[in-house]
RNA sequence: GGGCGAUUAGCUCAGUUGGUUCAGAGCACCUCGUUUACACCGAGGGGGUCGGGAGUUCGAAUCUCUCAUCGCCCA
């Protein structure tokens, strides 16, 4: 790569990505060495690349480099999900549009399509994480559903069942018709959307009376068991214990006093229809009702339901309506918004649906889960989600996990039916030796054991991918290396899907696999802490998701800025936790998001930037000869003062990273690299231009010192900004100087924070605003920028002390065009004008036009009325003997010296007055 | 209905657990500059009564209460 025009990011990334894996950087064995360990959330295996995938993994990528700077034994595991449902409805609709439905082949065919499928599309969103540059050792790469986490998936399931906490229920679950599969909770979406609210009359056994009912799903009326009101409600007192007429199928049913009912709600009367919602279901086991299921698992009418059968549930919704039109039955319909629950990944609505399921028993999980969070065992970034996650795990909230999916992709759930007799067994050679044992029958066959036909839920293979990756349940070696893993970097979307049930298969299962003398010194937790990222979302505050078209390109923008610039874009947009608004423009005509970005522009600037100081540094003619006084007196200054800011820089970088505030410390980086490093560093040491006997402007040379000095500096900055911005720190790392194979930035050494000197720091931060001053003045009187000024201290004890920092008063010469730079005790020096840096009065000679004494002389006095406003404040504050005796000491002192120096500042002030006017 | 969070400059956000002249950053905007690493640059500048109100405190952007608006999670 030449040293030639722009950063190109492009060419660079690829390069260095294959470099690093040649080099096997990214791989990690167990050694010596303490390790530090991060596995992946894994994305679902079909999924692509989004805007979550880039922040949670730059996230991750930036921990995982740190330590391996640090010299740690880093190990980022990476692997997909095979998120049963989203992966299963894919393939489903893949086979649909090839002309095969799901229900004409076997379990086994599916199963192949399924296989081809994911081995097809499985690893997109591995090799795009890789462009993103995610050093993760690709040699683990874990699949959720592949042989060996299977097993470990079979093995527990068969160790909780033993400990009684895996049963089997007939429950009210969330069902998708569509997928014809229950849905857990945390799958199911309720949105407000636009229904009528039908009131159907329900005439009373052997009256000529009615009552009127409110429903949102008159098709469901086939399935009434009977009809509630409050009890408090007077206006349906004389109605309990009657009967009434269903509709309809003309079914007589009880009228029952129950207080569910809400009096306001509607007509104050409810139909209830046991088999079809889980509130309804509740008052039938109260009430002990019939439970009539009139609907097909497909959402058609079953049976039961005795009329319209076969037909949708939204078709009959419609044909009722007519009917009970026709009969007299209907009394109004109103136009109503109501919730309504959709499948997270089928979109169709969900029905509640007494069904056979599997569960698992929360409580004493949960309990655990709650425990260790609170006291610290387990620690969450930003601390707040402890609340969310509190009152979600706390025992009253906190319900049994439906784990049974009726689906084929997944972990087939290993419990065998023979007779009414259900074998739990990892294999079906143990079940069927199970089954002989348990049913004395010793003649029983393979075949006369039916495997129950449903997977486990995906969840139930991720909450051991801690452990599982390092194939913890078959042994334990590796695990014992790696765990406890450091942190887990997550989107605090699924901190209930995920996050506490990994904490709760660690404490179940960890012990029993490390032995107590490792949890004892190690914990039982699968992650020490958690960093949970916001969520990425647009302008109008939604999610960024494929479905909504409102994300910009992830790999795009990679393409546009550079992973670099990506990732500084994603790492500024907000702090760890907030959710992010991206700031992606929108096409004005399509509306669609476009894949631009202002941050990460900002990212791939700052690249330029620094490979443009990089070809300024390599392109200086370098010196051995002693240099003026002055140029080394600078140069001095400028090495000396860098030196401290760096250290400074360090201890406030260990601090935001202890805490993981990474937006932060990326920009404490900036500022150093930029503003410190470029813009005064570089510019203090750059070599002047003279001109040379043919007039011809020539620049100097550079001191070797001073350059190699230079050049260890830009090495030390690309070490700690490298974390944040991999490529092209590599890339910077290898141009300034010849590299030994092996010396490379990745694995440079992370430097130790050391006491820096901060006096000197605050003395070179009032020179620089001495400069920031003096070019005020050219820019408001429009003096050109080199042309030569005098500049005056007024001499104090003050002035005397900044002056002692060698160097100082030559800087200042240099970077604000002074010629001179004189220590004065006059207080009458014609022509210049006077301004206030710290406590000390410069003033600064200005060519006689340009200087306007009424306005000096307005500004003056308008900072003197500012000074003694400050002045009474802290007069007032410190005159208060509550304040002198309740604030800390250094507080006190503090408003002491300030007041003390406003004083001197209003002093120099009432001068500049007297002398003006 | 229960819970969590947000509201700070035109925009996107910080503000490290009440105390440095603390009201900040980046972008955008305005003026000037093509000077020689970089116009993807440099220098300078304008802009916010920290959502409203009340309270606690010597001291509040920061803590408490309340109201308003918005977002989310769970029912």
């Amino acid at each position: 790569m030449s040293l030639e025009g722009n950063y190109s990011p492009d060419e660079i990334e690829k390069k260095w990505y294959s470099y690093w894996m040649e080099n096997d950087y990214f791989k990690s064995v167990p050694d010596e060495r303490e390790a530090y360990t991060i596995v992946i959330p894994p994305p679902n295996v079909t999924g692509v690349l989004h805007m979550g995938h880039m922040l949670n993994n730059t996230i991750q990528d930036i921990l995982i480099r740190k330590a391996r700077l640090e010299g740690k034994n880093a190990c980022w595991v990476p692997g997909t999900d095979h998120a049963s449902i989203a992966t299963e409805a894919k393939v489903v609709k893949m086979l649909r549009a090839q002309g095969i439905k799901k229900s004409d082949i076997s379990r086994e065919e599916f199963l192949k399509y399924a296989f081809e499928w994911k081995d097809k599309y499985g690893g997109i969103i591995l090799e795009q994480l890789q462009k993103l540059g995610a050093s993760a050792d690709w040699s683990r790469t874990r699949f959720t559903m592949e042989e060996k986490l299977s097993k470990a998936v079979i093995k527990v399931f068969c160790d909780l069942h033993k400990k009684g906490k895996i049963y089997r229920g007939l429950r009210m679950t969330n069902w998708d018709p569509e997928a014809q599969t229950v849905l857990s909770n945390e799958e199911v979406i309720y949105t407000e959307e636009n229904s009528q609210l039908y009131h159907v009359r329900y005439q009373i056994q052997d009256s000529e009376e009615y009552v009127t009912i409110a429903t949102t799903r008159p098709e469901t009326i086939l399935g009434d068991s009977a009809v509630a009101v409050n009890p408090k409600d007077e206006r349906y007192t004389h109605l309990h214990g009657k009967k009434v007429i269903v509709p309809l199928v003309n079914r007589t049913v009880p009228i029952i006093a129950d207080r569910y009912v809400e009096m306001e709600f509607g007509t104050g009367a409810l139909k209830v229809t046991p088999a079809h919602d889980m509130n309804d279901y509740d008052i039938g086991q109260r009430h002990n009702l019939e439970t009539i299921d009139v609907f097909n698992s497909d959402g058609t009418m079953s049976e039961a339901a005795g009329f319209y059968l076969g037909k949708d549930r939204f078709e009959v919704r419609k044909l009722i309506v007519k009917d009970l039109k026709a009969s007299g039955n209907l009394v109004e319909i109103e136009n109503y918004r109501n919730k309504v629950g959709r499948s997270e990944r089928t979109n169709a609505v969900v029905e509640s649906r007494l069904t056979l399921q599997w569960f698992m028993d929360m409580k004493e999980n949960s309990k655990t889960a709650f425990d260790v969070v609170n006291n610290g065992e387990v620690k969450f970034f930003p601390e707040h989600f402890q609340n969310m996650y509190n009152n979600w795990v706390k025992e009253e909230n906190v319900r049994d996990w439906c784990i049974s999916r009726q689906l084929w992709w997944g972990q087939r759930i290993p419990a065998y039916y023979v007779g009414d007799e259900i074998i739990v067994a990892p294999t079906p050679e143990e079940a069927l030796a199970k089954a002989r044992e348990v049913t004395g029958n010793s003649s029983l066959t393979a075949s006369d054991l039916r495997q129950d036909e449903d997977v486990l839920d995906t969840w139930f293979s991720s909450w051991l991918w801690p452990m599982s990756v390092f194939d913890g349940f078959e042994n334990p070696e590796e695990l014992a290396y790696y765990y406890p893993t450091n942190v887990l970097v997550t989107g605090w979307d699924i901190i209930f899907l995920w996050v506490a049930r990994m904490i709760m298969a660690g404490y179940e299962y960890s012990e029993a696999l490390l032995g107590t003398e490792h949890v004892n010194k190690n914990g039982k937790f699968p992650f020490a802490d958690v960093y949970f990222t916001g969520m990425v979302r647009d302008k109008k505050r939604r999610k960024m998701s494929k479905s909504l078209g409102n994300s910009p390109e992830a790999l795009e923008l990679i393409e546009r800025y550079g992973a670099d610039g990506v990732r500084f874009g994603m790492l500024s947009s907000g702090a760890a936790g907030n959710d992010i608004i991206f700031d992606a423009p929108e096409d004005p005509e399509t509306k669609k998001t476009l894949s631009e970005s202002d941050k990460c522009d900002q990212g791939l600037k700052f690249c330029n930037k620094m490979w443009n100081a990089l070809k300024f540094l390599r392109g200086l003619e370098i010196t051995t000869e002693k240099q003026s006084d002055e140029i080394e007196k600078v140069n001095h200054l400028a090495m000396q003062w860098i030196e401290e800011k760096y250290e400074a820089t360090l201890t406030q970088l260990e601090r935001q990273y202890e805490t993981y505030r990474l937006s932060d410390s990326l920009m404490t980086l900036y500022n150093f690299i930029w503003n410190d490093f470029f813009s005064e560093y570089v510019e203090l040491i750059k070599p002047a231009y003279i001109k040379d006997a043919d007039g011809n402007n020539q620049q100097l040379a550079l001191s070797k010192t001073v350059y190699d000095h230079a050049i260890d500096m830009y090495e030390k900055i690309t070490t700690i900004l490298h974390p944040f911005m991999p490529f092209v720190t590599e890339e910077i790392w290898h141009q300034l100087r010849d590299r030994k194979p092996g010396e490379d930035c990745i694995v440079s050494a992370y430097p130790k924070a050391k006491n820096f000197d901060a006096g000197l720091i605050q003395k070179v931060d009032s020179a620089i605003a001495v400069i920031s001053k003096v070019r005020a003045y050219r820019s408001e009187k429009g003096i050109k920028s080199h042309l030569p000024l005098k500049l005056f201290i007024k001499n104090t004890k003050g002035a005397q002390e900044l002056l002692e920092v060698q160097g100082l008063k030559e800087a200042i010469a240099k970077r604000a065009a002074i010629e001179e730079f004189t220590v004065t005790d006059s207080d009458d020096i014609p022509n210049t004008v006077s301004f206030v840096v710290g406590t000390e009065q410069f003033l600064l000679e200005l060519p006689v036009t340009t200087i306007d004494t009424a306005a000096e002389l307005e500004k003056a006095k308008k900072e003197l009325a500012r000074l003694e406003g400050m002045e009474k404040g802290l007069n007032k504050k410190l005159g208060n003997e509550r304040f002198v005796n309740n604030a800390p000491p250094q507080v006190v002192a503090l408003e002491q010296k300030k007041l003390a120096d406003t004083q001197a500042k209003m002093e120099i002030a009432r001068e500049v007055i007297r002398k003006l006017g």
